[in-house]
DNA sequence: GACGGCGTAATGAGGTTCTCGTCCATTTCC
DNA sequence: GGAAATGGACGAGAACCTCATTACGCCGTC
């Protein structure tokens, strides 16, 4: 399920490929049960949307689809505690698959191959730091919506924690990581039941 | 022409060399599995055409043929160059798919989910400069094969031509650029005739 | 071999839907 | 609060759908 719970004309556009002004015309005419900002701008539910793909036989793009798979990517440059995470993580969520990037350069190209539904990213790494990935991925159209959980080893750093979150990360842990927490938060914000 | 997922009936029309009026037969007569547009409109997913196609040993269009396909990022910080690229490029490799990305990050994004087979790279970009890109993707055991046309506008920095060529770069250009020449160097390396 | 029936494909007119480009407003990001 | 990205309105033109009509090849029959 996407971070956002509400799509723009751009973002219908894009998955019907079409035009946004295509996708105005539809709302016009009434095919789509939209609502609209107080700048007059529309919005539609993820719901809606996916009632409306399937009433038209329009193939469902994955990342909406509330399919159960789970795809998580985590990210540290330790690779033991890439095992452990990798371990813990396959046992708290059974259902997810789990790909693991030793640094942030390899992980942006495994974030766009994998597209993973979240990210588990240590802030601290060298060369290309988990902020600098964050950043990225909100500015990317495609990667928006990819659920981030934060990881760093420098729990009272209460700035980085706070530009982190400005960052527009999900949830933050500090090391060492209790990785049942780490998965409940994953469970929450991937809406996985059990 | 730009590699959609998804047809129209005029597309369907010009493969198949028929008129789009039977092509609506065909659909009609449920031979095509299409589905609509709240307009009214049809539209098939490439896969769906290319599975037709089989069934029917209709002979595939070359530039639907996967073993055609030519996927080619351009990457440059500065966008008329991306632009310029793009339409160049596109008019020597008719049959290419072309994307474009204005810096390092993007790039490496984008090359996960793109997964181009050539990338034409801008060695001098602010932040994660065209050299990194390079050792990012010799590094990767998926990306490792991506061809990659390094740009450069210090012609005669020899030195970091030398640099650039120990690291696995195929080919080198000075800017400005002259795309002829480019295409005719990704051909090369694409091993596209004509 | 000529003929008509049948199914499929092409043609053309008329109205609708979609795309593209431009301009300006809204929203988002820092 | 300001800059940049995104979205909405609008108009021109291309692409598309429907429907009626015509053209073509295949078949069996006379």
């Amino acid at each position: 399920m996407a971070r956002r719970s509400s799509l723009s004309t751009g973002d219908i556009a894009r998955h019907c490929q079409v035009t946004p002004a295509t996708v105005v015309n539809w709302i016009k005419a009434g095919k789509l049960k939209v609502y609209t900002t107080p700048g007059g701008q529309y919005r539609m539910e993820v719901k809606e949307f996916l009632k409306f793909l399937d009433e038209n036989k329009f193939p469902v793009p994955e990342e909406l689809s509330p399919a159960n798979e789970r795809r998580i990517l985590v990210v540290d440059d330790d690779q033991q505690i890439l095992d452990l995470a990798t371990e813990a993580l396959g046992e708290y969520m059974p259902s997810a698959t789990i790909e693991t990037s030793a640094d942030g350069y390899d992980a942006l190209l495994k974030i766009g191959s994998f597209k993973p539904h979240a990210v588990v990213l240590d802030l601290m790494m060298p060369r290309l730091d988990g902020a600098e990935v964050c950043r990225r991925l909100r500015a990317n159209q495609e990667t928006r919506n990819i659920f981030i959980v934060a990881v760093s080893g420098l729990a009272t750093d209460n700035e980085l924690v706070r530009k982190v979150k400005r960052i527009g990360v999900d949830e933050f842990f500090a090391k060492p990581l209790n990785y049942e927490d780490v998965a409940k938060a994953l469970k929450k914000l991937l809406k996985v039941v059990g």
